[in-house]
RNA sequence: GCGGGCGUGGUGAAAUGGUAGACACGCCAGACUUAGGAUCUGGUGGCGCAAGCCGUGGGGGUUCAAGUCCCUUCGCCCGCACCA
């Protein structure tokens, strides 16, 4: 059979992205590609692919398109390989940005959340997602939250949800608690207002309970990030010691304990002690400051400082002495000066600690300030006990017990375990595991968050709303023209009748932390519509989560929370498993330049242009442009592109091809208009080659390899097809999409070369298998060119690309007909042989030394040694 | 301070201990043209006419062979932090 030969592959028209995507989206959705059942009764293995759900903010971002892409690029690689893939979107409604445009524009939180997920779907939907849509919800609806608030009474029937007072950052001219991160200098960050420290009452997961297990079970995370792994790790804090009490001398009343207890991880130092210092919190220290304005002031000083790096990098050691002395368990008789010091946090153990400045540096910087005793305890080895004395640093390392008693002589670790035993013995303290991690707040006094279920009863204290009154609904008319929680100042909505005595009760007008709605919006995804808040036969088919994509900046409380909240729902009967997410890819984000204009302002990259000689101008008025860092896309910075006015220039397909080539997923990658347009010249190109092969029809039958009737351009082809396959398929399984974008740019090339070979035997064939190839090897990353290519090569097909297997590699033609040998002398490249594939060591010494320039550096000198990795690489090794 | 990561061409980056720089951007030269945000071809680590020499932040080591493994040092980035 003869080729046709190629035409020119200038001429046809180009690609037509602004018809052809919104085509395939259609066609996609009328073949309800993407859906898969609750419980699919297929029997394919089941993949859940997530990536983290966004806010609503209104337009979506670099981010998202990162984001989506990469776990687009998963979910349909997963279904080619047949897979049931559940991969579903839906919306993190909740928070406070509502509120804010509530109180800005007057528009109501609810209107402006419903508007900004109907604009942001529209654009989510143009990048051409494989979505299973028929899945979407929102957290902000009670159809979703009133199940959360089913698992909140769950989880307090458990056990795992208490009641209790709390010391929060309160801002008295919004009148609501602030997250320490809402905490700027010790002011408010919307308000300014300075930030009291108030104890409230307040709801709490106890997330403590699950500590030891969320730790442990951080091992089997072997998916996971190492740096995200440790990061919980760390957050969670671990540390063995023991607790200490030292009574004091002379109690300061009944109201007071008599005794302070501290945390220590070197009960082998007690010996060392040499003062006692509480946190500016601490009961006792309270107690000394109401009766002396010194104490008072001094406290108040403390609470005043921010906690800010810089803050605390600066802040000297300061302390105050309460004139209170306390006795020592080991050594009776002995009697030691309490201080209140600003260096010792209420929140960490027990807000109290022993001194010990011979082992600590903060202790010893203390002590030497205040001129207080800094016995040595510990012979580092090498040491002499004589005359050793603590110098200008504490030694915290192992060593020899010194001046300590029945400990002299033992080695740190055996004097830690005898002080813990003698303590015991005393009663004076017992060995503990003190866990840095806390309970988990949710009180939150906003409107726009999930209502927590409880009514308040002057009779019967905290009532659980009835199930059968789920969900309590937040009320539509509220007013925002006020500081502090509309929830409170709704005329009617919290009073009620108390569920148990009849009685008049108000309910609980505090919202969850909206962390909770995203703790199990994953185990939703897999039974939507149930009326229960999961199926726990949907749960158990689909959970966990196979691959969880998102940013690093949810390494510790969303992940963490979601996975106290699985345990929680395992505990309560809900799912089966305990961890939420079996893998999870950090993905890098999404950078650009930032532009100063003249003015000191910022301006977006449309307003700047570049000159041809590097610097830079605005758009207008001409004016210089200072170009400033590289640095990640942010409103304030302005250094941003809109991914909507990217899709709409360049289509989704170019939007997605630039964001996975070039840089790997997890690190962070930049925009680039150069960048963008190298995408859409290849998106161009590669559709101009299957126009290429398309318009000649492609021979029924298939020529064998090597044989007469297949041409050597043929043959080439075909093994180039075939080792894209093996390279992309092997790239997508590690994540290296940037190498699978590489390997498609080389398949291209090699379609470019078949084309200006010309008629040839076979050849015909081996460009339509070439193309339709390259389509499917598309499809997870330019699906919907991938289907233009399809159809193109058989416009009357009826099946689409995506859902075709994926191609398998013939192995023969993974097979090469040459290798290149590298040729060494004593390591140093002198030549490169041919050679056939799986060639011997001899004939590979052979080839290798009848090149002159191998001749020439082994002339004169004696061969001692040669190495021959097959395939790879000769080595002469020579002497003299 | 603690923890993690990263240093490779003009740029983004590749590289099971085995030819450093795949692929792309940029640049240079050429071809073509219905001048397009084209397309196609060739070239492009440095020095050198060449043979060749040098080259993965610096220094040392292991090895026939090191970007890769080990030690050390410098620089940058990220996270956490008065954690007892």
């Amino acid at each position: 059979m003869n080729d046709v030969p190629a035409t020119a592959a200038t001429d046809g028209p180009s690609y037509d992205f602004r018809t052809a995507e919104p085509r395939w989206q259609q066609a996609w959705d009328a073949a309800g590609c993407f859906r898969v059942a609750d419980v699919p009764a297929d029997g394919k293995p089941k993949y859940y692919v997530l990536e983290m759900f966004p806010y609503p903010s209104g337009k979506i971002h670099m981010g998202h398109v990162r984001n989506y892409t990469l776990g687009d690029v998963v979910a349909r690689y997963k279904r080619a390989r047949g897979y049931a893939v559940l991969h579903p979107m839906g919306w993190d409604a909740f928070g406070l940005p509502a509120e804010n445009a509530a109180r800005e524009r007057g528009v109501h939180p609810a209107e402006w959340t419903r508007a900004n997920i109907a604009a942001m779907r529209t654009e989510l939907q143009r990048m051409g997602l494989s979505i299973d849509w028929s899945r979407e919800f929102a957290t902000c609806e009670p159809e979703y939250y009133g199940h959360q608030q089913k698992l909140f009474l769950d989880f307090l029937r458990a056990g795992l949800v208490e009641r209790k007072e709390s010391w929060v950052n309160w801002d008295p001219v919004d009148g609501t608690v602030l997250a320490n991160e809402q905490v700027i200098d010790g002011r408010g960050w919307r308000s300014g207002a300075t930030v009291e420290k108030r104890q409230l009452s307040q709801w709490f997961f106890r997330i403590t309970e699950y500590a030891p297990e969320l730790l442990a079970a951080l091992d089997g995370l072997d998916r996971w990030p190492e740096r995200v792994r440790t990061m919980q790790a760390r957050w969670i804090g671990r540390s063995e010691g023991a607790r200490v009490r030292f009574p004091l001398v002379a109690p300061l009343g009944t109201e007071t304990p008599a005794e302070i207890e501290v945390f220590t991880t070197r009960p082998d130092t007690l010996f060392g002690m040499s003062f006692v210092a509480l946190a500016p919190e601490h009961p006792v220290s309270a107690a000394v400051a109401s009766g002396n304005p010194a104490a008072t002031a001094f406290v108040a000083q403390c609470r005043s400082m921010g906690t800010s790096e810089a803050v605390i990098e600066s802040a000297e050691k300061q302390g105050f002495d309460t004139g209170l002395r306390v006795g020592h368990p080991l050594m009776p008789g002995q009697t030691f000066p309490v201080w209140i010091a600003n260096f010792v946090l209420m929140e960490y153990g027990t807000g109290a600690i022993f001194g010990c400045p011979a082992g600590d540096q903060r202790d010893l910087d203390f002590a030497r300030k205040y001129g207080l005793d800094t016995p040595a305890v510990v012979l580092p080895p090498g040491e002499v006990a004589e005359g050793f004395v603590v110098g200008a640093h504490a030694y915290d390392g192992p060593g020899t017990m010194i001046n300590s008693g029945f400990l002299d002589g033992l080695d740190t670790d055996a004097a830690r375990r005898t002080a813990i035993e003698a303590l015991e013995r005393e009663s004076a303290g017992t060995g503990v595991v003190n866990w840095r991690m806390r309970d988990w707040g949710v009180s939150r006094q906003r409107y726009w968050g999930c209502p927590i279920p409880v009514i308040h009863c002057a009779a019967c204290g905290a009532v659980p709303v009835p199930d059968a009154d789920l969900p309590v609904r937040l009320p539509e008319d509220v007013r925002f023209d006020q500081s502090g929680n509309p929830l409170d100042h709704h005329p009617t909505w919290k009073h009620v009748a108390c569920p148990r005595c009849g009685g008049a009760a108000e309910r609980e007008t505090d919202t969850c932390d909206t962390f909770v709605d995203s703790s199990w919006y994953f185990t939703r995804f897999c039974s939507p519509g149930a009326d229960v808040p999961v199926v726990r036969q949907a749960a158990d088919q689909w959970l966990p989560v196979d691959q969880y994509i998102g940013g690093i900046e949810h390494a510790i409380l969303h992940l963490l929370y979601s996975r106290f909240f699985m345990r929680g729902m395992q505990a309560t009967g809900q799912v089966g498993v305990a961890e939420p997410f079996a893998g999870l890819f950090t993905q890098g984000m999404v950078t650009h330049e930032s532009y100063k204009g003249a003015d000191g302002r910022w301006l977006y990259p449309e307003e700047v242009e570049r000159q041809p000689d590097g610097t830079a101008r605005h758009v207008e008025t001409q004016e210089p442009v200072t170009v400033g860092r590289i640095e990640a896309m942010s409103k304030s910075k302005r250094n941003t592109v809109d991914p909507a006015a990217i899709i709409a220039r360049f289509g989704a397909d170019t939007a997605r091809w630039f964001i996975l080539s070039d840089n790997p997923p997890d690190r962070d990658i930049e925009w680039t208009e150069s960048g963008v347009a190298g995408a859409s010249r290849f998106i161009q190109r590669a559709h101009r080659l299957a126009a290429g092969v398309a318009r000649v029809p492609c021979p029924p039958s298939m020529p064998g390899v090597g044989s007469a009737s297949m041409g050597p351009a043929a043959a080439a082809l075909r093994r180039a097809t075939h080792r894209a396959i093996a390279a992309v398929t092997e790239a997508l399984e590690t994540f290296a999409f940037n190498l699978a974008v590489a390997r498609l740019y080389e398949l291209a090339s090699a379609l470019g070369e078949a084309e200006r070979v010309g008629a040839e035997d076979g050849l015909a064939w081996a460009r339509h298998e070439a193309v339709a190839t390259m389509a499917r090897l598309l499809a997870p990353m330019a699906p919907h060119l991938a289907e233009e290519i399809g159809w193109m090569l058989d416009p009357g097909r009826t099946s689409l690309i995506c859902d075709l297997p994926w191609p398998e590699a013939d192995p023969d033609l993974l097979t090469v007909e040459t290798v290149t040998l590298a040729v060494q002398v004593m390591g140093k490249l002198r030549a490169t042989v041919a050679l056939p594939p799986g060639a011997e060591a001899a004939a590979a010494y052979a080839a290798a030394e009848a090149d002159p320039n191998v001749q020439r550096a082994l002339e004169g000198r004696r061969v001692v040694k040669r190495i021959h990795v097959p395939d790879r690489i000769v080595n002469f090794v020579v002497a003299g």
